[in-house]
DNA sequence: TTAGGGCTAAGA
DNA sequence: TCTTAGCCCTAA
């Protein structure tokens, strides 16, 4: 068995190489890691490793602009112009996406709902509601006030407010619209996320476990323990995956892990704390209880029913559905859920309409 | 998807 | 035992 310690060196060693991301997240199940803390090293190489696989699928979504939110409430932002930069372009990325003519689908698109002419038109409303109105406007709201100031601080910047009143004035004008569709390009979110992730990594430095090295290295040459030299000699993907095949070989995949590889899910959203769907539209329902630490059996007319778990509402759960009703109405269940899919990942809209009827009733 | 009635676990 | 909060069911 592997010592959590060593396990993480391994896993934050190889993150940082050219390895599939099928092998990455058979890494992260094999590991017995625990969950990284945010002020763990290990985290931020989590996330960034998440960031660059998007980039290299090609697949910016709401999962990147969550990673960008992550990796500037770290204890030490790093590359802040960049990562500003970034998260300005992903954001108008997503938004535009369904103006685009590539997106807007031909009459066999499949998707229902809306389809035919105005289909992107209601799209784009929908994600500058969801994403500026509602994510980046909570970024501003806390940029100035004292909760999470310096997190929101490290995204909100002059571009960003600009780009939200365009946005806004996109949706009651077309021609603001097509101009919208010319200049943000996917292209030019991919190069800003690019140009940020060069950067992090760079500033990121060298893994434990080649520093560890080096040092070993300078021992056995007689010259000390010395740590220095970051930018030495990096260990071939080669290498990094012949040290996965001994991982894999030394027995350590647990039963979920088998499972979840057998089920191709998203193992990497776990370590994370708050699993974030690529796309909102897909995210799973969790209003029937399914068997698991979460429910539980209770005896109905006779016959045993499966409940969901009680669980008391955290302050910040109740203080999100507070602002959220204050800022978009009572009713509008579903739409805060999708505002804050992390804060509400365990509940439903029923929860939400359930918790505002108490809240109001007393 | 939402509203509203009703049930029940948890705690005073 | 009573109240409250969280959850479920059903109709629209």
């Amino acid at each position: 068995m592997i010592d959590p310690d060593v396990a993480a060196w391994i896993l934050d060693f190889l993150l940082r190489q050219t390895l599939d991301d099928s092998l990455v997240h058979r890494l992260i199940l094999s590991l017995p890691i625990p969950a990284p803390s945010p002020s763990s090293p290990l985290h931020r190489t989590l996330i960034l490793r998440r960031l660059s696989s998007d980039l290299s699928r090609r697949s910016l979504s709401p999962r990147t602009l969550h990673s960008l939110e992550l990796l500037s409430s770290l204890p030490r932002p790093s590359s802040a112009a960049a990562l500003r930069a970034a998260y300005a372009a992903v954001a108008a990325d997503l938004t535009v996406k369904p103006l685009r003519p590539s997106s807007r689908g031909g009459d066999d698109d499949g998707g229902g709902g809306g389809g035919g002419e105005g289909g992107g038109e209601g799209e784009f409303y929908d994600a500058v509601n969801r994403i500026w109105n509602c994510r980046v406007a909570d970024l501003e709201a806390a940029a100035e006030g004292a909760e999470g100031a310096e997190a929101a601080a490290g995204l909100v910047s002059p571009e960003l407010r600009a780009t939200r009143r365009e946005m806004e004035e996109a949706v009651v004008d077309a021609t603001v619209r097509a101009g919208l569709v010319v200049r943000y390009t996917e292209e030019r979110a991919f190069q800003a996320v690019r140009v940020y992730l060069e950067e992090a990594w760079k500033e990121l430095g060298p893994s434990f476990l080649e520093l560890a090295a080096e040092a070993l290295i300078g021992m056995a040459k007689g010259k000390g323990l010395e740590m220095e030299n970051p930018n030495s000699s990096k260990p071939s993907p080669e290498e990094g995956s012949r040290l996965l095949e001994l991982v894999n070989h030394s027995g350590t995949v647990n039963k979920r892990g088998k499972e979840i590889i057998e089920e191709n899910t998203h193992e990497w959203d776990d370590l994370f704390g708050s699993p974030l769907p690529a796309n909102p539209v897909e995210e799973p329902h969790v209003s029937y209880p399914q068997k698991g630490k979460d429910s539980l059996l209770v005896k109905d007319n006779n016959q045993f029913i499966l409940r969901k778990r009680r669980k008391k509402w955290s302050s910040l759960e109740e203080e999100t559905l507070r602002k959220s009703v204050e800022r978009h109405g009572v009713g509008n269940w579903k739409f805060i859920k999708q505002c804050h899919p992390s804060i509400f990942k365990d509940r439903t809209e029923v929860d939400l309409k359930d918790k505002w009827r108490n809240l109001v009733r007393h």
